[in-house]
DNA sequence: AACGATTTTAGAATCAGTATAATATTCTTA
DNA sequence: TAAGAATATTATACTGATTCTAAAATCGTT
């Protein structure tokens, strides 16, 4: 373990955000000074081949990474740009029955208003 | 309606696969060869700002057209490569019970083994 | 401490996608 | 159906995210 990956992990484990890796290396940056954008890529990549972290596509496109390497839902609030996390019980099983294929893996990605949006537009 | 556009759409109907703008750009080359990669990207997301076609994230992030803007599942094959469409009836509904947001749109990508691939491997 | 293996670093290179500005096409409407 | 405005296309330059490269630093082991 060198000292770069543990501030890339402390970085992601600090906060509920799923930062780009950008914001991770900027974040890491201030721990770090020295701290090369290449690193935080190759470790980011590693983290997730190691199965402790799991890249997601943002809305544009752009990488993020959560710190859980669980699949579960991302609601992307329209609104306030927050990411929520969600879970849908024995959603592997689900998708199996529907698609007779051997599930490895999922992403759910959804667009919408967050439940605090939903209140304050009420 | 150019003869750009209408190629495109032509492309993009005329089978089952769900192609990078790359690709879209290539078959369109073929049917109309003085066509700019530029035109490929400006008519593709116009056609999804129409809701004719819907843009999903492919497996290394690139982005991928669909024919139909309507939400649905993929399924991945990591044996065959190939991408599948399926549904899970009511989905949006069954989300909404678990973010409690009002959802707008999902995307959902699953990687697995798909039905053909699996039956070969038994 | 010495060694090979692994990691980090800075910067160059690549790739998907966007912006620009000149040219061409399409769409009215007379 | 010709004129002129509006819109689309084109080639190319540019941006931003990510990967590659090769040298320097660090790590783990003896």
């Amino acid at each position: 373990m060198t000292r770069q990956r543990a501030v890339i992990l402390e970085v992601m484990r600090s906060d509920m955000c799923h930062h780009t890796a950008e914001e991770i290396f900027s974040l890491a940056k201030e721990k770090l000074p020295s701290i090369s954008r290449a690193t935080v890529y190759n470790n980011l990549k590693a983290l997730e081949e190691e199965q402790l972290i799991r890249r997601i596509n943002g809305e544009d496109g752009t990488a993020r990474y959560d710190k859980s390497y669980i699949p579960h839902g991302h609601l992307f609030c329209s609104s306030c740009k927050k990411i929520y996390d969600f879970s849908i019980p024995d959603f592997s099983q689900t998708i199996s029955g529907y698609t007779d294929a051997l599930i490895d893996s999922y992403e759910l990605s959804v667009r919408g208003i967050c439940h605090v949006c939903k209140a304050r537009k009420e």
